[in-house]
DNA sequence: AGTCGTCCTCGGCCGC
DNA sequence: TGCGGCCGAGGACGAC
């Protein structure tokens, strides 16, 4: 599924679509907006203008509207993007792998003939113009250690703390990890994802190594489900590093896998 | 603040 | 063997 690393493809296709005056916009789908972005408003806020940059801010792709609210886009779980009739991923794991234009949510069409067409079989995703960037956390590719303290660090406050990965995975905190980068990012830190407790000083920074290395080794290889443990995540599988059984439960809502022998 | 249920569709697996 | 039907997967958000 489109996380961090997909959506920062789909954002660099996206460069593709810039400064190409728009003379039509379909949102097919009515209900694949968000935060009040209906078809009218979107038509209106595009058509006669033109994108002038491409951002992303953790998995949320941002396209600037020249004189208008930016627009943003969420992929969901099985979002794609397609621009002139370029894919910016062969397939997606957990989609039906192939491209059919029932599924196609939007469509912007330029006035060169080329056209941006976003397409969702799961319908996971959503439009909005104007959306809040402020609510999300720093980006996970440009984490400091300082923003993995303060995401996942020691916690003072009375009450409840959630478990570790519910809190990495919290786009409040740290906007772009998504499932599958979790599970592969708490295993390379050595870290158990169920766990409530605070982490000292050297844990984080691992946590914080291990992050950037995660991200920095899956996007060379590919995207967010080549990970070690990937193959390995279902009932029955094995650590890679130690051969150990998998547990697996779930941890913040979210099916976990994790090794009990070096995770803790 | 944290947790749970909801949305949506497809693939995989169950049992007859 | 074949097929109908059910469940679970994922990200984000609203409700408790």
């Amino acid at each position: 599924m489109p996380e961090i690393l997909e959506v920062e493809r789909y954002r660099a296709l996206a460069e593709k679509a810039l400064h190409r005056p728009i003379t039509k916009v379909w949102m097919i789908d009515a209900r694949y907006g968000r935060g009040g972005t209906t078809p009218v408003r979107l038509r209106a806020a595009l058509v006669g203008r033109q994108f002038t940059e491409a951002r992303r801010r953790g998995k949320l792709m941002l396209l600037d509207i020249e004189e208008g609210p930016t627009f943003g886009v969420r992929f969901g779980m099985t979002g794609g993007l397609v621009v002139d009739g370029q894919q910016a991923l062969d397939r997606l794991r957990y989609g039906p792998g192939v491209f059919e234009d029932k599924w196609v949510r939007a469509r912007v069409q330029f006035a060169d003939g080329g056209a941006l067409q976003l397409h969702d079989p799961r319908r996971f995703g959503s439009l909005e113009l104007a959306p809040d960037e402020q609510r999300l956390g720093p980006d996970a590719l440009m984490a400091t250690l300082a923003d993995v303290r303060s995401a996942l660090g020691t916690s003072t406050r009375a009450g409840p703390v959630a478990p570790l990965k519910a809190r990495l995975m919290d786009q409040e905190r740290i906007a772009g990890v998504g499932n599958l980068l979790a599970d592969e990012i708490f295993w390379r830190a050595g870290l158990d994802p169920g766990r409530r407790t605070p982490l000292d000083d050297d844990e984080l920074r691992t946590l914080h190594r291990a992050l950037r290395s995660t991200l920095r080794l899956l996007d060379r290889r590919g995207g967010s489900h080549m990970g070690d443990l990937m193959e390995e995540r279902q009932p029955g599988g094995h650590c890679p590093r130690d051969g150990a059984e998998l547990l697996h439960a779930q941890v913040g809502g979210r099916t976990t896998y994790w090794c009990p022998v070096h995770q803790h």
